[in-house]
DNA sequence: TTATTTGCAAATCATTTGCCCGAAG
DNA sequence: CTTCGGGCAAATGATTTGCAAATAA
């Protein structure tokens, strides 16, 4: 960590505390409750430094925007994490992992997403 | 189709003719270049309208917004689509993906993200 | 006709930034 | 000391919504 401070220490602590892959809302609610008067920038920005130091990651596919996909076949996708561009991938599509996870869940699993994320050749 | 109409149809036509999974910004010029007059919400409306018809798909994780985990460790996650929760997998991760994704492409590929979406007991 | 859809502008929502002050190294 | 982090409020950017007029069924 570059600069420690409260603040920082009690995001990650909180953080670490739950599987619950919580926004950064909840985060703030209760990094309020040790520092009463945090500010919901500070935590923004924390979380990001957070996460490009390394200490966390994001759950969600990257901070990505909206992408819409006129093939409605199941796919999977390759994202350029300097681009941004997208492409799609002609793996086979692996449901057996589905069932595998409706067993051990018991969820009623509709679907799985699969990305594979890296530097398309252009941007290497 | 619940109901036509020449932008919807539009909309539907430009998605389906790339492959590059644009965002709403990217349908909106396009869509432009026929119907110089539409707005921006109408291309917004839309896409929601679409995909929740079906005939389109969004590439990325839903439209959930940033969701923070303190676990750095690999893992793959379960998302209930109604609660929005999120859950730990704790499936074997599939590296092998990740080396014929590179041959087949040229990508220099960094890792890869696996997401079962579903129903949870609760929300069943 | 009658229910939907559109375009517009204003409203939201999450996230970021500018600025000045206080804290860390 | 001097740089970096923090709090605040204002700014931003993407997406949504309210509403009267236009359009599809």
């Amino acid at each position: 960590m570059i600069k420690r401070s409260k603040q920082k220490e009690t995001i990650l602590r909180v953080l670490r505390s739950t599987s619950s892959h919580p926004g950064a809302d909840w985060v703030y609610d209760q990094v309020r409750r040790e520092i009463p008067n945090v500010s919901l920038a500070t935590i923004y920005r924390n979380l990001r430094l957070l996460k490009e130091a390394g200490y966390i990651q994001q759950a969600d596919s990257s901070s990505e925007h909206g992408r819409f996909d006129g093939n409605t076949g199941a796919h999977y996708h390759l994202r350029c994490e300097k681009c941004g561009r997208i492409f799609d991938l002609n793996e086979p599509i692996r449901r057996s992992i589905e069932a595998r996870v409706a067993r051990r869940t018991g969820f009623k699993v509709t679907g799985h997403r699969l990305e594979v994320t890296g530097l398309c050749p252009e941007c290497q």
